[in-house]
DNA sequence: GATGAATGAGAGTTCATTCAT
DNA sequence: TATGAATGAACTCTCATTCAT
């Protein structure tokens, strides 16, 4: 990728992220079981034995491949807009298409779907992921209904949502890229707007709206 | 299953089966690469050659064994209540209702567990699990959207409305039980009541109710 | 060896010990670390992966044929004339010369020198070798000597003189052929006379026999 | 070893000295093939890489080890007190005192041990030091026994008695160590004198010391 | 039909050795 | 000189698959 790739020896302080890297991809591909130390490296561009010189084992890099994308992805919740304001459904239009994007974006996806996977060989991992990407998730979905309850927005009291519900459009996106990639979400805003009118008004027609 | 046949007979024919249940539940644990042939033996109480009797190599089985249960999936739809009267509601509820019935209770959440993890390496088991079951989720419940719009039950077209939201509710059950096995859905009918409230009433309170 | 060796299953009954012998003779030649398992396979006339079916590891491997041959040289012993008759340079002479036979016709030197070698990490092993099979050698010189006292033969009493002394001649056998397998003992009977003429009577000229 | 010279230098010059330190520490410890260049340098406080300074290889740093210390034995052996005065019995005890003292306090054991274990896979060492070593020990043990029967001091004449048996206390005592290393020689002095009680005088009584 | 035994082809891991700094 | 980094060549161990009974 970069201009001149020397034959040996490069710069140390950058094997281990790639590595990770080229972890995550294969990983990603063909599970934990399924990947190929040697493919992991020639992804990488080095030697089989060279990735021991930074993870112990194919477990340890494992791990600290996922570990990684956790880090990311928290990262990412961290960025987003937290000063909500203005009237709730444009900060839930908001909060879910920034999410979707992060998701399409980002190895989130793969990180999901190596979890489905594999998660239950890494509890720690599958805890971590519970805790720190998908609770923090469904807080910050939580106190929107907290705000727009406050607010008057909403219909019912910010207990009686269940959040997961408005995670639903953003965990689908994802479940759709892993199954049917070729076949996946291609016009993003579109797709959250109809999402979103269901979420937001509902499917049934106001009953005798008057009367 | 069946009431009384002489007990010698049945475990020559059930063989094939039972080496399929033992496959899957092998598959569903470990993914295809991470589970031995060893292993499916010992669950099924045979010995590990006994599978080559029946299946030439581990991709046979292994795609046999998910073929089985998308039969077994598409069984589940064809006993399903065909006959959807009274107002769009209760047919949403009723059939969103059986569909998490059956996720739960059967092998469905497996198979979706380990095509997520190892549909990539079986391509033809994915186009048929998108055609042969997720089509015909999503059909069934846009036959129901087409009939509410016709009773006038609906806000929108049922054009307008992604049927991929209605699924949402069964597919976020069985990932939840996927990932995080020990904080499954418990009560499942609550749960169901409250995706629901949201799915057919909206979330946002009726701005001027009488206009 | 046998006359007709079949391409493939042979007698299962008598593959352990075959295995046993080929590791025994491997592990003699290059120790524990050096020994490569392939090589005791080849000895053995059978795949590496067969070892695996009897031998959950190497060091496993290892530590059977470690026993194994210290079962023989424990049988040796117990077939050794243990009823000492006449007098005690006689019965010394019997015990020391079945003893120097045992040492040269059996793996009693192969397991000596493999246990100087790896006796640092196989504990187990040493403790086992120097309770069975050093200590029984060492108590049975002692009751040779106990008999001998009583019998008014030797010169000191029982306790004065440390078994050791008696069996250097067996143990500098086993060196001998250890390190030096080409200059190795050839007339055993006359090597064992002249190291039994000293241990017997002593270097020095009788000072004043008389007195 | 030297009284002054300026630290820095002694660092450099002693290199070699400290790597094959450590090198034999750890081929005693693990054998040839149990030995990881990396403890070795470990062991001796610098890299890895470091040893092929001065040594091209694993093998030609065993057999540096080895020479080196071998020189060790033979310098002590050149140190022994060749002045062989009085009495046979006082000679053999000071010779044979010494040789214990030399083996016990120095790695003249570990090599004795390090070449049970490898010496078929070093042909030359094994010549060597049996050359070297052995050898020379032996003559030095016949030339006192030459001098003994000069003096009438023993029984037999000097060929008759094999100088292997004089030299059983002293290789017993290192096979001890290395064998038993927790049950090794405490004693030195009350063990040398039980096995020169018995080489000088024998074990029988003397029978009919008048006549 | 069923299986225990056997094996070839890897897969993960280790380590002596080399190279760039 | 000294070394951290890198690697190729093993080596141990695993497992899908086959064969003889």
């Amino acid at each position: 990728m970069t201009a001149d790739p020397p034959k040996r020896r490069r710069r140390k302080e950058a094997r281990p992220a790639e590595i990770l890297d080229a972890g995550m991809a294969a990983f990603a591909e063909n599970g934990f079981a399924g990947t190929r130390l040697e493919d992991v490296a020639a992804r990488a561009g080095i030697a089989k034995a060279t990735i021991y010189l930074y993870y112990p084992s194919k477990e340890a890099l494992f791990e600290a491949a996922m570990q990684d994308r956790m880090v990311g992805a928290i990262e990412g919740f961290s960025q987003m807009p937290l000063a909500f304001d203005g009237p709730t459904d444009a900060v839930l239009r908001r909060f879910l298409g920034t999410l979707i994007d992060l998701i399409l974006d980002t190895d989130a996806t793969v990180l999901l779907k190596v979890l489905i996977g594999e998660g239950h060989r890494f509890p720690r991992l599958a805890a971590t992921y519970r805790e720190a990407v998908v609770a923090r998730g469904l807080t910050m979905l939580e106190s929107i209904l907290a705000r727009g309850a406050a607010r008057g927005d909403l219909r019912l009291a910010p207990g009686a949502t269940d959040p997961r519900s408005l995670l639903a459009p953003a965990i689908m996106t994802a479940l759709w890229t892993i199954l049917f990639a070729d076949e996946a979400i291609t016009d993003r805003a579109a797709y959250l707007d109809r999402q979103l009118e269901i979420l937001l008004h509902g499917l049934l027609a106001r009953p005798e709206p008057t009367r």
